[in-house]
DNA sequence: ATAGGGTTAG
């Protein structure tokens, strides 16, 4: 429940300050303190409203100061366009308008999820009306730019800055860095400015890792994180966050635990957000549990706590818990949202719960009204489609009342592929070539259709579009973390300084496979050759590469973790079930979509995924 | 009164 001023005392102060008649500064000033006060404890848009009307009978449209105070209301109230029609309209005297009004304004606009164009269009006018922007003026109008990510806006921007000769301070030139890196294209400019200024604190440091991060750079992101010790400069809890986030991205558990004894270390603050990070990073690289833990011992919680836990879950296949915790969440009192949503019904889908996801999803609309968006479609195609209920997934489809995505036309036409519904993958594959003619992934989907149907002609003049078009599939690659440092595996890798030991290796692993029972499955070989080369081909996958180098360079009876770009293909997937028990080592594989915990010849997902 | 951070299906 809100508490707002009784309309009656509203009044009753507003009649106070009205019946003066003729008043002396002091009064003048009294009154203005006292409306600025009624102002702070307005609450709801009435009394926003009824402010609005007694800011006209008081002659308060020129007072800068009340307009100011009343815009940064109304933008509590998210009523910023109401303000900006107030403002803005025929009758209103602009001349009164100083810079603070206007950047209150743009900083309003900035902080919308949708209306930030509008942030640059009062700046525009701003300038119209010849206020001269200021300081504080370029960090808000450049945070809007980077809110809507356009190169060129933010380049005319950093223009208008250079022509009005302010000398950049610190938070002009960090919002700077933080502009260029959230514009597509602009990193090198943000690494420009960031290179060329002098660097205090941390600030200008977490924009350019965060910006690495959100590029997926994660690498330079670390790389930086590293520079930044070496120039002395301590990190904060938002630079933590950062440098957690691109281990998150790689699957780098040492790197992460790494951050973290720098976390406890450094004494750096441990916010919500930061809990949070590790939270995301311990189950996204790997020790689920410790994520619990963590989450279990915060004491302050926000909804992306317990989405992270949840998605986590639903990416080590405990389904069940994960559903158990959302449970938990609801008695709580925490009001879900779309995105927890998506992890629920995620953590169904991989754990192959249709009954629940159904009901989750009906949940959603009938018990919380959140209706449910593209993103949760996709997620109840996913779930039928990984549980090889194809047709009813087509159904689905053609029920739905929004417009499928392209997204989830690929998750159909792979699982046509791999459940052996060719004729109607083919035909959805060539339907989406036809929508989408750039984009590989269609390409690829479809080249592997014909292989699975042995129409060698078909996928190689689907590859030839391909390079005709110039496109080309991304290698998978796969990557293990070993004494501090991170190496990469890419499909017949030979660059690799022990390359011969590993192939070596590989070899023997095959023979010693193939002596406890394990079948090549040479159908995963999307190339025409014969059958041995095919072989050579499977056990030339980057993933077995690393599980080589990892058997080799490892003591004996220590777990594996290896971290893959792209899906597990099903015959490594069956491989590193033998390889797990002949070697007797745990191997912890993160592949785009989940978690495999390989273990005495067994894999957690139960081969469902 | 001005700067920097987190979660989401395929």
């Amino acid at each position: 429940m809100q508490t707002s001023i009784p309309k009656t005392k509203l009044l009753i102060i507003l009649r106070t300050i009205t019946t003066s008649a003729t008043v002396s500064c002091n009064q003048r000033a009294a009154s203005e303190r006292g409306f600025l006060n009624l102002l702070q404890s307005c609450n709801t848009f009435s009394n926003l409203l009824q402010i609005q009307t007694q800011i006209l009978k008081l002659g308060f449209e020129n007072n800068p100061l009340i307009l100011t105070k009343f815009v940064s209301k109304a933008s509590d109230l998210n009523s910023i366009e109401h303000a900006h029609c107030f403002l803005f309209s025929p009758h209103s005297n602009t001349h009164f308008y100083d810079a603070f009004l206007f950047n209150t304004i743009i900083k309003a606009y900035a902080q919308t999820g949708n209306l930030k164009p509008k942030a640059l269009w009062v700046f525009n006018f701003m300038l119209e009306c010849r206020v001269l922007p200021n300081n504080f003026t370029y960090p808000v109008v450049l945070k809007a730019c980077a809110g809507i990510g356009d190169l060129n806006l933010g380049m005319s921007i950093h223009g208008s800055l250079l022509k009005f000769g302010l000398h950049g301070n610190d938070p002009v030139l960090n919002t700077l860095v933080h502009m260029y890196c959230s514009c597509k294209g602009g990193i090198v400019f943000g690494r420009k400015v960031f290179d060329e200024m002098t660097k205090n604190d941390s600030v200008p440091w977490s924009a350019m890792i965060g910006g690495y991060v959100r590029l997926g750079r994660s690498n330079d992101a670390i790389d930086l994180f590293r520079q930044m010790q070496i120039q002395g400069v301590c990190p904060d809890e938002i630079t933590m966050v950062a440098a957690l986030c691109a281990c998150t991205d790689l699957g780098a558990l040492e790197l992460g635990k790494w951050i973290e004894s720098l976390i406890e270390r450094e004494k750096v603050n441990k916010s919500l957000e930061l809990n949070n990070a590790l939270i995301d990073m311990f189950a996204k690289c790997g020790d689920v549990d410790k994520a619990l833990k963590l989450f279990r011992a915060m004491n302050e919680r926000s909804i992306v706590s317990w989405t992270s836990v949840i998605v986590g879950l639903a990416m080590h296949g405990r389904g069940l818990q994960a559903v158990s915790l959302f449970q938990e969440m609801i008695r709580d009192g925490v009001a879900p949202d779309g995105v927890v949503f998506i992890g629920l019904l995620s953590a169904c889908s991989h754990s192959g719960l249709v009954e629940k996801g159904k009901h989750y999803f009906d949940l959603m609309r009938k018990e919380f009204c959140i209706l449910p968006k593209i993103e949760h479609y996709g997620c109840m195609v996913d779930m039928l489609c990984r549980a090889g209920l194809v047709r009813d997934a087509v159904e689905f489809v053609q029920k739905m009342p929004i417009e499928p995505n392209s997204i989830i036309w690929r998750t159909m036409i792979n699982a046509c592929r791999t459940h052996g519904e060719l004729k109607l993958g083919e035909s959805l594959a060539r339907q989406l070539i036809r929508n989408e003619p750039m984009l590989e992934a269609n390409y690829v989907l479809l080249s592997n259709i014909y292989a699975k149907m042995s129409h060698w002609e078909k996928k190689t003049k689907t590859r030839e579009v391909m390079d005709k078009k110039g496109m080309r599939k991304i290698p998978g690659s796969t990557m293990i973390e070993l004494n501090n440092k991170i190496y990469k595996f890419v499909a017949g890798d030979m660059y690799h300084n022990q390359y011969k030991e590993i192939f070596e290796m590989v070899d023997e692993m095959g023979r010693e496979m193939k002596r406890a029972g394990y079948v090549p499955s040479t159908s995963e070989v999307m190339l025409d050759i014969d059958e041995e080369d095919k072989e050579d081909n499977l056990n030339r996958h980057s993933e077995k590469l690393a599980i080589a180098f990892a058997l080799m360079n490892t003591p004996p009876g220590t777990p594996i973790r290896i971290v893959k770009n792209l899906r597990v293909c099903s015959d490594c997937h069956s491989a590193t079930k033998f390889i797990s028990k002949i070697y007797n080592r745990e191997i912890i594989a993160r592949d785009r979509s989940r978690f495999h915990h390989f273990k005495d010849g067994l894999c957690s997902c139960n081969d469902f995924w």
